[in-house]
DNA sequence: CATCAGGCCCTCA
DNA sequence: TGAGGGCCTGAT
């Protein structure tokens, strides 16, 4: 077993499963230390990019009761033990390149370089209505997306569609046509898959699972991103250039062009506004007045700057687990 | 059997 | 520039 260990303040059981649109929860399992308390393990099939995409097996887990600690664990393709066995000849990278690619790949995903402390002051100090948010959301981080081009597919099949059936579709994508690879994982056999390449979704039935009319929107975004749009390329760009650049994908409004842009390539002043979201602040901020969303986002990025992305996580968090959701359902 | 879901696109003032 | 209707499909 490896000794990797983050420590930063982190509540991977909330991130995991607070229902961010960038990617389904990973595979989980709960256990109990010799003191009872929770131990919540969660594994994902993770592609290196710095290591020529080398596939690793990462298992993530915390002590429920320990939110500073969190610790990472992995399997190599090859092995079929949870102990890594670096005598593999197919293994041409060496453990320490492994570990650190690992790391750093764990570290964007969780989004922990981003100080979360500092955040909380922040509202505190402005005195701002989130602030009470931060009882409800600690240790809450943004789940950023493991591969750019899964977060732009699974963010079109968002739209109008359920969390149910959007998490349905990707999974069969992944299952149908992405990278598959059996690990023993709590001592029996389970199947991880990898989201398919540009070119390997490119002449897919995608509606057979159950995509719908966004099957066409997908088709035509693929066409995009292998003759006109870099993907990569985007990244480079400021948010206002990227907004733009996404936003010519078909299927991409102002809502999924957000969620992109913050859950693929972390542009933390993105403010993505759904029906919810718009809801929570024309009831916080404006006094219950109904707003529109791209007024929401015009507030959203304005008043939260730089903090846009993480307040509405905060915003949606909050509303879901203080009753204000059910309250402005209508 | 209707209705609806964590929007987008298109049409028409 | 913005308001409003239609849309795949599985769940309820």
């Amino acid at each position: 077993m490896s000794k990797l260990s983050f420590n930063s303040l982190i509540n991977l059981k909330l991130t995991q499963e607070s229902g961010q649109t960038s990617q389904a929860p990973w595979f989980s399992i709960e256990e109990k230390d010799e003191n009872n308390n929770q131990i919540n393990s969660y594994f994902e099939l993770i592609f290196l990019k710095d290591l020529d995409n080398l596939p690793i097996l990462a298992k993530v887990s915390q002590n429920s009761n320990d939110l500073n600690h969190m610790k990472l664990d992995y399997q190599l393709v090859s092995d079929n033990e949870c102990d890594v066995d670096f005598t593999d000849e197919s293994t041409i990278f060496t453990q320490k390149e492994i570990e650190s690619a690992l790391t750093k790949e764990i570290t964007k995903i969780f989004n922990l370089n981003f100080d979360l402390e500092k955040f909380y002051k922040h509202l505190a100090d402005t005195n701002d209505k989130l602030a009470e948010s931060i009882e409800f959301c600690n240790g809450l981080r943004l789940f950023i997306a493991k591969d750019k081009f899964e977060c732009i597919i699974s963010s079109i099949c968002s739209a109008n569609n359920s969390i149910a059936r959007w998490t349905n579709s990707t999974n069969q994508i992944k299952s149908n046509w992405g990278y598959n690879k059996e690990f023993i994982v709590n001592n029996q056999s389970k199947t991880f898959c990898g989201f398919p390449k540009i070119s390997e979704l490119k002449d897919k039935d995608l509606k057979s699972c159950g995509v719908g009319y966004r099957e066409d929107y997908m088709k035509k975004s693929e066409d995009l991103l292998l003759n006109e749009i870099d993907i990569d390329e985007i990244a480079n760009m400021n948010y206002d250039e990227a907004f733009e650049t996404i936003s010519k994908l078909p299927g991409v409004g102002p809502k999924v062009a957000d969620c992109i842009l913050l859950y693929g390539y972390g542009f933390m002043e993105a403010f993505p506004s759904d029906v919810w979201i718009k809801r929570i602040v024309s009831h916080l901020y404006f006094d219950g007045k109904e707003i529109s969303a791209n007024k929401t986002r015009d507030f959203g990025m304005e008043h939260f700057g730089d903090y846009a992305g993480y307040a509405q996580l905060y915003l949606f968090h909050y509303a879901r687990k203080s009753g204000l959701m059910n309250k402005l359902k209508k």
